[in-house]
DNA sequence: GGGATAGTGCCACTCAGTGGCATTCGACGT
DNA sequence: ACGTCGAATGCCACTGAGTGGCACTATCCC
């Protein structure tokens, strides 16, 4: 996931610095004027690229701001499908889930926590942000069912609904401490979140 | 949840039923002719409103299209506020929800039905019925978090999560098979549903 | 150099959603 | 019956997200 990549065709790397310059511009006006008193046409005025450009950049404009979110989905996607997935599968997927985090480029965290912090003040972007999850999770399923036939198609889903419902409440954990600690604390909660799993299912009112 | 309350004022009758015609119109238009495909000016046409009293009755488009949902989970939260929640609270829970769905008017299945198919094809309505759900979540969790101070908060959080989790499992198991033998099925996989929770956490790869 | 083409800018358009104000119509007292 | 009050509605103009189409520019490759 390094960038850099100074060898790539003039025109790609172009490409890649304005996604990048759009993404992180939008994250901070977002961040400094709120969501909704920031217009794409402001945004792509200060970038200097037209509203097209934009367009053809992002799906939409809660896509520019959950890119951090979807950078790490992706990465989770693009490793779960080459890893070798044994043993307890819950188990499996969290460690996957580690080693994404902790793969992912030094930047990252910080513009985690900005676009976690936004989404969590904006039901569009939270909405949009859940999207994505269901997004993963219907390729997961696909991608692990695929492989192992034999297992079963409801407990399948249900392992991996129960990893994404550990995942947000860790990421909540941490993002409401404001990210103290960094990766290694948020890597931390994803752990001890995922040990409080068994007593979820059994407590008492 | 019985309507015709003919003893209300005019008024609220009125309102009551333009919102029903509303809501009514538009499933079918979005089911016959796809939601995209469908603009709020025809809705209105056809319901012969004008798109100022649309928005005085509904949010968005995504809204009305989701009533059903929106009738289930403020049923769901109005009984979860009374009841007592005793003895294992994610068994509690699954209780709650399936008297509720015992007692939703007999035209919601069919309208629950059409609702969750609409939003598997559309992806803009699958966000935002995981909005509800996450709405819901937050909701659920401070009425018994604050009834039962003692409890952990993160355990509390993950209980709720998979009980949403698994309320989505099952429902889509009785959308993906057409609705097939109605509420009765439903509140059945969704025992079913609940009941595999613990070996999906176990199962292996 | 020179032709193919990916990527961009510009313009006009649709449609969701909002604000403001005039109008209508049911509620209610006399 | 009549008039008044206020909630609900209709109407109009507006913002802003998102799209289609086409001309244009800059990169790539030979």
């Amino acid at each position: 996931m390094s960038d850099d990549l100074r060898e790539l065709p003039l025109r790609q790397r172009k490409k890649l610095r304005t996604h990048r310059t759009l993404s992180e511009t939008a994250l901070r006006l977002f961040t400094e004027r709120g969501y909704d008193a920031t217009t794409l046409d402001e945004l792509c005025d200060i970038v200097e690229v037209s509203k097209r450009t934009f367009f053809r950049n992002f799906r939409s404009k809660e896509d520019v701001a959950l890119a951090a979110d979807s950078d790490l989905w992706s990465a989770y996607l693009a490793y779960v499908g080459t890893a070798t997935l044994d043993g307890p599968l819950l188990e499996a997927l969290r460690l996957a889930l580690n080693t994404t985090l902790g793969e992912m480029e030094p930047d990252w965290e910080r513009r985690f926590l900005a676009t976690r912090e936004l989404s969590e003040a904006v039901p569009a972007l939270q909405a949009h942000s859940l999207g994505y999850c269901q997004d993963t999770t219907k390729a997961m399923v696909e991608t692990v069912g695929g492989r192992a036939g034999d297992l079963d198609e409801v407990r399948l889903r249900l392992t991996v609904e129960i990893f994404v419902a550990a995942w947000r409440t860790a990421s909540l954990r941490w993002t409401s401490q404001r990210g103290r600690g960094g990766r290694a604390a948020l890597t931390r909660l994803v752990e001890e979140t995922f040990a409080e799993l068994p007593a979820a299912l059994t407590c008492r009112a």
